[in-house]
DNA sequence: TTATAATAACTAATGTTATTAGTTTTGGCA
DNA sequence: TGCCAAAACTAATAACATTAGTTATTATAA
């Protein structure tokens, strides 16, 4: 009952995925792990580089589960409607994976091929999606920023317990989301020569305060 | 040259903060501190409650640093130049103590009397400049919550260096400030009755797409 | 001024973890 | 059937956090 029993990457992975979201991301321990699929933990070290290979790994896992949620949410959908499904199938996937999503964040070394390809495919779907409102240039690259920036930030802080306030979390994310596509809708006509370049003279509707 | 030396909490915080801004929150050690201080581990313990006991310090002396930053650059400023204002700091805050941050967002036992006291400080500040904006009843706190995303959103995903895509992030930051100016100014002509309550009849106005 | 109490440093010891080196077993393939 | 490479193992080391118990120093009170 010793060599070859079966341990494998997904068997690993779905393990350290269960830990990390009961327990967090950085108690995820080769120790915890290896106890968990009953195996000593240098056992590991033949499917995973170490404490720092699993993370990567499982970070590659989690944008790739990710990816296909949203994907899957965007489906018959287009414009605002599309981008209101993947925002909330972003956030219901880091309410169901807390500690994966964690293990998606984490700033990947720049040789990290398999990490670089599976982001480009998340932006790539967010790109496509957002093709309807016929940005130009690269105009949107910043408006996927800005979408992840809200999505992300909304996501982390709810995890964090960060809003201290008894006020509705699905409440919040929707409006966040409705403010998003207002003020991008806004911006879009103001600014005719590209969202990043404000025209002056047409700055001044209803600003300032 | 043993007991009685200069070791007192804010030494202790300045030390970690230094650490964690340059390696990382993961990476701040007692064993890593007490040697930046010149002094063994466990003397540390006389001052901070073990490496949970620290965190705790650190993030309210983060939030405390981060609170100071954003009140002194909302001074002599209203409405959206206040607002941009806060906004800039904020990322500027991160910018500067990436790891005092992180210490920051992790989530607070539910006993911790200073980190709620600085948290409701920094809604406060929050809220104060969204007075002139008249928001009817709860909907300040939906705005601040907004608001709080979308900021810890870009600078957390600018931390973790999550953009790839060579665009400017100063660039980035405005437009996303400025969507959300707008976005929120969108919807409070639209929704008479209340941020949240979107008024049926009026939410077709260039919708969907 | 001196004795005592509290404080802040220390040393020593324990347990947990990651990691490496070297060993053994076994499943598949020649 | 025998060999080899993969996959498990044991043993050992080093870095930590943490606790217990010790000592020296400061502050306080007689």
């Amino acid at each position: 009952m010793s060599p070859r029993m079966g341990l494998d990457l997904p068997a690993i992975l779905q393990a350290a995925t269960e830990i990390a979201d009961q327990q967090g991301l950085e108690n995820v321990s080769l120790a915890g792990l290896a106890n968990k699929l009953d195996v000593r933990s240098p056992s590991l070290y033949n499917h995973v580089n170490g404490l720092p290979g699993l993370r990567k790994k499982m970070a590659v896992y989690g944008i790739g589960l990710l990816t296909a949620d949203m994907r899957h949410a965007a489906v018959g959908r287009s414009g605002d409607e599309a981008l209101r499904a993947i925002a909330r199938a972003y956030v219901s996937f880091v309410r169901k994976h807390p500690g994966l999503y964690e293990a998606t964040l984490r700033a990947p070394e720049a040789d990290d091929e398999d990490h670089r390809r599976e982001s480009e495919a998340l932006v790539a779907l967010v790109v496509r999606v957002l093709d309807v409102y016929e940005y130009q240039g690269e105009d949107v690259y910043y408006v996927v920023r800005c979408f992840r920036s809200m999505l992300h930030g909304f996501a982390s802080l709810e995890q964090q317990g960060g809003f201290g306030m008894p006020l509705g979390l699905d409440d919040t994310l929707e409006l966040l989301i409705d403010a998003f596509l207002a003020g991008m809708r806004v911006l879009k006509q103001q600014r005719v020569s590209g969202l990043t370049k404000p025209d002056a003279w047409s700055e001044r509707a209803g600003d300032s305060r």
